[in-house]
RNA sequence: CGGAGCAUAGCGCAGCCCGGUAGCGCACAUCGUUCGGGACGAUGGGGUCGCAGGUUCAAAUCCUGUUGCUCCGACCA
């Protein structure tokens, strides 16, 4: 491709919506411009590498026995009703304002299920595996990050069908291991963590994850473990059973608000301190008690509740329920009906100091199993870096991460939802049993540039890249040898079925150079007055930053061999 | 949805406080010089200052409203 005939508008600068490096490159490198909060067009450099996504997907999906569809976009809400889907999605779900019963698809679940009810009736018909790449909608509260979080993007969607459960297993085996292929052929470095299903419902789910200061996600890993934060657990000690066990005795603490002020002015040991905080679950008061400074993990709090309805509770509610504002409450003599729980670190500990529900005042010599009337010891800590792993004992590094894939056993809600049911060998009806596997396409952009930049611009490798090979003809107006060389060189790449880019505009060679670096393009082969006296031309690795001088004749044949 | 910020030429910004005919750099066009790491000079084109009201002799500037974008938080398959 000639860059005089390919519409590549690169910036110089970094336009100010832009915050990540990813979006930054993606516009500074002409692959992509806004259009609206969340919505982006696909400029034809952008869509070559987004083309080049694609072919990976499919030929892995293929791989796997998927077989591809299109599906539209446009949804009869009816179907998302009964699923219960409207309700859960709220706002998230586009509907179309002038032509009442359509909304935009976010998904695919109920319209694969729908499909599957009409034509999968036996377990013969079974397994199947249905997946497409198309567009999705979701009306996002807060699009951000360039093409990460967006209204509209391309998600590779799949879905299995079996007849047993160890079926459904067999299906969720085989897209993790063709997830780490796709992932592995796109050059990202991820890694996977257990996750929570959301709104999706189902049995057990996966994300695939990718390290970036730019992402949403907190993880907590090892070389050997990587938990979400939401779920993670590390090895820390219990508070221990102390031998004396004394009588519970008030204390005046006027000026301590804060488990810090206890340690400061008391010099008691943070362990020894109970911490007390209310949430309200479902509008029923829960007192938690963790250790010390030990910070509550509300995902963890709303997995025990089974509910996403908890709040703090207000100063109101603190005084009613316990009889003290914060900084002097505890789980003994509390005022009002309130559930106590406590983090599994409390265990039956003794000799703790906490608040006396009383302003002002703490007790200490609490002992739990005596005092206090905890219904129930639950993990409920966040974890935090550096405390050791459970699995391999290392120190756990927390990290901020891009979720890139996820992928679930949905099991039968879908399917019994929507009434897609087959007849087994026996005669028997069943649900179809499902899973449902995703992979955002814009991502894998996003995040591979995100690894993969430097202070010039992006580092593609050959599977991503728009094309393989950048050719430079400097002052290719100015002198007719570099124009005659550079013009064969370019026939001879195409002739070679090397993807080529050709600069052949009228710019300066310091222009040239550095939109190449930003561009990124793997290998750059610089056709120069200098070089070419001696019939060789020089080859940059854009990655490696090696630079080699060759002759004319030799360089298409070297790079050929090239990754 | 809460909190904050921004909106002036394609991009990056100044001007606004203190109202008086809209500027700078880059980019773009033409000419000359330069010619392997974002060249130099000259000349030129391009903006109803997000939009709508209001105050005023006069509004980019002051007031009110509104829309868009970004960030923090909430939410998020």
């Amino acid at each position: 491709m000639r860059q005089t005939q390919h519409f590549i508008p690169t910036l110089k600068e970094n336009p100010t919506e832009a915050q990540i490096p990813s979006h930054q490159l993606m516009l500074r490198s002409g692959l992509v411009r806004g259009l609206a909060s969340g919505v982006f067009s696909f400029l034809p450099m952008g869509y070559t590498v987004i083309k080049k996504i694609i072919n990976i997907l499919r030929e892995e999906m293929e791989a796997i026995g998927g077989q591809e569809f299109l599906l539209p976009a446009l949804n009869p809400i009816e179907i998302w009703e009964q699923t219960g889907r409207v309700e859960a999605m709220g706002d998230v779900l586009f509907h179309i304002k002038n032509r009442e019963g359509l909304v935009l698809a976010p998904t695919h679940e109920e319209i694969i299920t729908y499909h599957a009810k009409q034509h999968v009736k036996s377990y013969r018909d079974m397994p199947q595996i249905w997946y497409q790449i198309q567009t999705k909608f979701r009306n996002e509260a807060r699009p951000k990050s360039g093409v990460l979080r967006g209204r509209q993007f391309t998600m590779k969607d799949a879905y299995s069908l079996d007849t047993t459960w160890e079926g459904l297993d067999e299906a969720y085996q085989r897209h993790y291991d063709a997830y780490c292929k796709i992932f592995n052929r796109c050059g990202i470095k991820f890694f996977v963590v257990g996750a929570s299903s959301g709104a999706m419902g189902g049995k057990k789910s996966q994300e695939f994850m990718v390290e970036s200061n730019s992402g949403e996600d907190i993880c907590a890993i090892t070389d050997n473990y990587a938990a979400n934060l939401e779920v993670a657990t590390s090895q820390v000690q219990p508070v221990a059973r102390i031998n004396e066990n004394l009588l519970i005795e008030e204390f005046a603490t006027p000026n301590a608000k804060t488990i810090d002020d206890l340690i400061e002015q008391f010099n008691i040991p943070e362990e020894r301190c109970a911490k007390s905080v209310v949430y309200m679950v479902n509008d029923e008061p829960w007192l938690i008690l963790m250790r010390g400074n030990d910070e509550l993990n509300e995902t963890k709090l709303q997995a025990v509740a089974g509910t996403n309805n908890i709040r703090p509770a207000g100063n109101d509610e603190l005084v009613k329920y316990t009889g003290a504002d914060h900084g002097s409450i505890g789980p003994v003599g509390l005022k009002g009906n309130i559930k106590v729980v406590a983090d599994l670190l409390l265990q039956d500990a003794n000799g703790m100091v906490s608040g006396a529900n009383k302003d002002g005042f703490h007790l200490k010599n609490i002992d739990l199993k005596r005092d206090a009337n905890i219904s129930e010891y639950i993990d409920l800590r966040t974890i935090n870096e550096g405390e050791i792993c459970i699995a391999d004992g290392q120190p756990l590094r927390v990290v901020k991460a891009i979720e890139l894939g996820h992928i679930f056993k949905l099991g039968t809600r879908y399917s019994e939802a929507l009434d897609a049911k087959f007849i087994d060998a026996d005669g028997n009806l069943n649900p179809i049993i499902m899973g449902s596997y995703g992979i955002g396409v814009e991502r894998i952009m996003a995040c591979y540039i995100e690894q993969n930049h430097d202070e010039k611009g992006i580092i593609w490798n050959k599977a991503l890249a728009p094309f393989f090979v950048h050719l430079l003809g400097l002052n290719i107006h100015k002198s007719d040898e570099v124009r005659a060389a550079s013009e064969k060189l370019y026939a001879d790449f195409k002739a070679a079925g090397i993807e080529v880019l050709f600069d052949d505009r009228e710019e300066t060679a310091g222009v040239k150079f550095n939109d190449a670096d930003l561009l990124g393009l793997p290998y750059q082969v610089v056709v120069g007055q200098k070089n070419l006296k001696d019939g060789n031309v020089e080859v940059k690795n854009r990655k490696t930053d090696e630079r080699f001088v060759i002759s004319i004749n030799e360089v298409v044949k070297e790079l050929t061999f090239r990754d």
